[in-house]
DNA sequence: CTGTTAGCGCGTTCAC
DNA sequence: GTGAACGCGCTAACAG
């Protein structure tokens, strides 16, 4: 015979009370159908056993769980712990827990992640980003489960998605620039097909200043390491070599780093060299010269992903998907040439 | 009678491969008990009908699982996120995935975390420090789960520990101050109790000074903010009022914002101020003034911990606890008076 | 308002 | 090497 664990179990506070196992369990769900007397009386039973309910045998028996699966990039860079705040903030009070792993930028990892999130019958599956590995995809339009993408925008969703439009922000950061009349910017990102979401903002800026004839835009990608450090070593190689009159950064972190190179080399902002961003991060605020940047909705983009997802596991019919707004924050690290 | 899900059950592989359940369940888990040319072709049909373990069944089958639970304060500001990956790696190896939460700080809120965990019936529990709620304690000491105390030391863990010492380090940096020859050392940190790390670390650095006759230690301790800007501000306030000759920040991110406000002030580092930091973030290694820090070992504190644990887990005796050795950084924003 | 019955999907046990 | 029976702890459905 197995053993079955030393918990205790309805059963216990079941026969503590002199009471069926079925109204120990309304009485614990709160659900209606017991006299406040006996409710008060089992739950005091309850705790003083340690009584601990068994989610696994609940959500066995409801065939499905309160668990939100999550699926970031990374934790590093605060930009998607500030999502997923919102998110969970707004999961926790209605009784959802998050179960999160991060991809590191690989869809496979991610399509690993998706398989194993499946078998704890979650409530929900987000996911960061639009880009997927085909088999993900197939494997959650072939679900129930009510899927949401987040910080990416797609008119073409797995199911839901609430998100901005990166390559709108690059024409933004583009026009910025070209308005102030800069001639030859340039780009610090991470290696190629890293991040597509920076890929397509660097789209934006190209589509913006490549009828101007003014060549292609040069584009430093050094190895990964932290976002600083990338950012700092890319501003030094777009210094040395194709001498820009302005490098736009992947975000705020690498364009921290890429000022600290133009310390480091005696290039004065933004008089020599124009600095734009991304993000808005609180970063930003204390440095002596404001950084030009665009700032995201993150805490929205969760709260309102959330409330989405929320809206869809209750049967309530969401708004098809729509670009966040974003805000473009003119700084002094850019100025009219 | 109830709707069973759609999805398809081990029952349904079972009957196509004309075998038993069993024997798929055998042949799906890797243990011996099945021929080669049996196992490949359930394998296989088990992909072609999408068949998706149930985790809940088999949890409640075993009454274990392979989740790990894991509270931390914050996901903010990387140093947690660093111990994280740390141990989510080695415990994805192991095959255990993590679900996560933050406190924000508060031992109310670890304390319904570690309730909510406990009915997932979690493979091992994971806290981040040693200060938590009484029943807390004594609910995880009353289960038979492995437990791991992190980022702290303490000789009196609920089950296993391993951290830093956190007096300790601002002994470190309190002896440092002493043989710089800084005479009124500030502290820049949180409100009270908030991080009890933070002031541990304050009472290292007062236990150095506490007999020189210097007078207390002058705290500043802003509204919460983002860590730039409460750094950035105590150490407004601790210049405009105290004019102390060196400032201590709860953390790297903090110096940060000190640093900048001393830009503003016009407080010239070290010659004026003497700053130090800790943690060594990769943020300092950009600076152009290379930051007096401590560098703690998050990511080999996060390893070792999930380590510990898996040993534990498998019924493998662990040493007792000692705290993880640190490693001074002496940078260029303090300096001999 | 309360109890009885019948599973939820899988793994252990033991028999073949 | 393979299968049948039973139970893990809980809840939906139905009676009373």
């Amino acid at each position: 015979m197995r053993a079955r664990s030393k918990n205790a179990r309805i059963e216990d506070v079941a026969a503590k009370a002199n009471v069926s196992i079925m109204t120990v369990s309304r009485a614990l769900r709160g659900v209606d159908g017991v006299s406040e007397k006996k409710r008060a009386e089992i739950l005091k039973i309850a705790r003083t056993l340690k009584y601990v309910p068994n989610s696994n045998a609940r959500s066995l028996a409801v065939a499905n769980s309160n668990l939100v699966g999550i699926s970031l990039p990374t934790f590093a860079g605060e930009v998607f712990a500030e999502i997923l705040n919102g998110m969970r903030q707004t999961f926790e009070k209605a009784g959802y827990s998050s179960v999160i792993d991060t991809t590191e930028y690989s869809r496979d990892a991610e399509l690993n992640w998706v398989r194993r999130l499946l078998s704890w019958q979650p409530a929900a599956i987000i996911l960061t980003g639009v880009d997927h590995h085909p088999e993900t995809i197939a494997l959650l339009k072939a679900s129930p489960i009510p899927v949401l993408e987040i910080w990416d925008h797609t008119n073409d969703p797995i199911d839901l998605c609430v998100g901005i439009d990166h390559f709108e922000a690059g024409k933004t950061i583009g026009q910025h620039a070209l308005e102030c009349g800069y001639k030859s910017p340039a780009f610090v990102s991470t290696p190629k097909g890293h991040d597509i979401r920076a890929d397509a903002r660097l789209e934006g800026i190209r589509a913006v200043y490549q009828n101007l004839g003014g060549g292609p835009i040069p584009v430093a990608r050094p190895p990964l390491q932290s976002a600083f450090t990338t950012g700092y070593h890319g501003a030094l190689e777009l210094i040395d070599t194709a001498q820009p009159d302005l490098i736009c950064f992947l975000n705020d972190h690498m364009a921290f780093g890429g000022l600290m190179a133009c310390e480091r080399r005696g290039v004065s902002i933004p008089d020599d060299l124009g600095v734009i961003g991304f993000n808005a991060l609180d970063l930003a605020s204390v440095l002596p010269k404001k950084l030009t940047t665009i700032r995201t909705p993150r805490r929205l983009m969760g709260v309102t992903g959330a409330r989405n997802l929320l809206a869809r596991i209750n049967g309530v019919k969401v708004d098809p998907p729509a670009a966040l707004p974003m805000e473009f924050i003119p700084g002094e690290t850019t100025s009219p040439r």
